[in-house]
DNA sequence: GACGGCCGTGTAATCGATTAACTACTGCGC
DNA sequence: GCGCAGTAGTTAATCGATTACACGGCCGTC
């Protein structure tokens, strides 16, 4: 900054008002600063503005899993809406591990980012507390955490899966195996609390880990305990799911039914197609941005609810038609 | 920091010793300074640090697309190995778009990463130019460009590609439709040369964008010029290619064959599973980390050149077999 | 013609760390 | 008792920006 200073004649002040667009400098001056930054190629140092301004127009996002494609969906939509207000996100990738989320929060809060999203990987309010002491702005994203103070942002399956669980009932299902998510996220049991509840007794219950492997030993010990439906509550499990189903040479719809939490591309191209609760990650993930950039402005945005929908496809036979 | 100093009776430059292992306080000092970081929850200014000693243990990570599986494996594997040596990986997404691409290296350029992975949208290598002229170590990953001048990370298919050519004449396809990349990138180009030749004026290519929907469009313009075999040269396209396939009620491998470049978790799941070139993602991402790391040490990294793999699994037809 | 106001720039303090250069103290040998 | 080496800790410069305040020149008014 010195250099161009010094090349266009004038102080580092000046350079400094022509680079934010302030007020005060002649045209003339202006053009000789640009003059002098276009030929040395210079670029401003964006740690030291940050440091003097103590803004780093940056967002962090810390989710549970980059390649479920349910969070790269919506780390995506943070990433346009934040782009389309001038800020920056960096993603850290917990991998459903709470410790490595807790690493990386600590790491985005050092870096000064202006707002945190967080998709928390337990019910645990202690990270959040953390957040919140340090005064940092922080929404969070698809799951909540026990007593959390700040803005959420998620979908609201209740209705599709009571949908989904009468159509269950009503095409004369006895045993319907729930493959559910961890028992302390709040997005594992509240989807499998409604969803059981709607079953009125016919669900069993296994716990996943939310990843593609305990969804096929979930699927395994569903089927060999007589499941004639399956449902898994997220979507790798769900893949997991499949990949048993096949394994064993069962037939969808023949043999067993199965539905998905989550949407993808691909289901709708399975024979029979997938039917599944959609989420709309899209508009979560512009959600959240919004939030969270409303509360860096210091407004208090609201909770937001959105609604997942059933999607009937195929996968649960005739009945669902 | 100063309150810490203030608090432990000690100046700022022994906290800042204790903070980063220097040898000389005393085991008591180190005790009451960390005492008094303990207690005051002080938590140190990366930004302040990194402008200081001009390192920000961070490496810029520039994809094409954070929705295409292949590129979320990458970075899933770049950000492991580059956390193993300490250092955070910031992501930038580029949608396939040269300019987009353009903005996002600038500014993680702006912010002082220590190395860039880039994955380029086109062959031009003015960005790249400009990379380097900046100095910063700069490793290409996936793809390269005309003239490059720094370490390339990537997947020879070569092999995979005469092997599956091979199949298909041997299956006895007339008209091999290929649906290829870009043409002004180096993968899109490449694959598509060695693919054609060895299909020796059987093959009618027709380029996509590397996105679903231009797969779909290839697809419909292939069959439609009575192709007998379908090859995708990217998963996203592939996708699009099976939806067209299935919207128009044709049946894999009977009524057109079908094989993919990337393979993708469900691919084994359909019915028949498809017949992919699979690129060792995990290798390349980890390869490409290693690669910039060993770049910002100093030392000069060669090329890498991983091999892809043939994956035969039934959507040829029973020549495969 | 002198004075007050306004405008474009420059000077210098500041953000929060690191670190070279210096000071004060301890203890040892002669 | 004195000097010297060695060690623990402090002072202050520095990284590259932003910005409050000061300064000097120009213009209009009485």
């Amino acid at each position: 900054m010195k250099d161009v200073a010094q090349h266009a004649g004038v102080s580092t002040a000046t350079v400094s008002r022509v680079l934010n667009g302030h007020a005060a400098p002649t045209p003339e001056t202006r053009e000789r600063v640009l003059a002098a930054i276009e030929e040395l190629g210079y670029r401003p140092n964006a740690l030291a503005r940050s440091l003097r301004t103590t803004s780093t127009q940056t967002l962090g996002l810390v989710i549970s899993d980059l390649l479920n494609p349910f969070f790269a969906e919506i780390a995506r939509a943070v990433e346009d809406e934040a782009r389309s207000h001038g800020y920056c996100v960096v993603i850290g990738n917990a991998d459903e591990s709470a410790e490595q989320e807790a690493t990386y929060v600590r790491t985005l809060l050092d870096r000064r980012v202006d707002g945190l999203l967080l998709c928390p990987a337990t019910d645990d309010p202690g990270l959040v507390r953390e957040v919140s002491a340090g005064g940092v702005p922080l929404v969070l994203l698809d799951r909540t955490v026990r007593g959390a103070t700040c803005p959420v942002v998620r979908a609201d399956g209740s209705e599709a899966l009571t949908a989904l669980a009468r159509r269950l009932v009503g095409a004369g299902h006895t045993r319907v195996g729930v493959i559910a998510g961890p028992p302390d996220t709040s997005t594992g049991r509240e989807r499998t609390d409604v969803f059981t509840g709607a079953l009125g007794g016919l669900a069993q219950v296994v716990h996943g880990d939310f990843r593609q492997e305990s969804g096929s030993q979930a699927a395994a010990k569903l089927i060999d305990d007589g499941a004639t439906a399956l449902v898994a509550m997220d979507n790798l499990m769900g893949l997991g799911a499949l990949a048993e189903i096949r394994g064993r040479g069962l037939r969808i719809p023949h043999d067993i039914a199965l539905a998905v939490f989550d949407d993808q591309p691909w289901f709708p191209l399975l024979d029979p197609p997938i039917t599944v609760v959609a989420q709309p990650t899209v508009e979560m993930g512009r959600a959240a941005a919004r939030s969270l950039l409303a509360l860096i402005n210091g407004q208090q945005p609201d909770d937001v609810r959105l609604t997942a929908k059933l999607v009937l496809r195929g996968s649960l036979g005739e009945a669902e038609l």
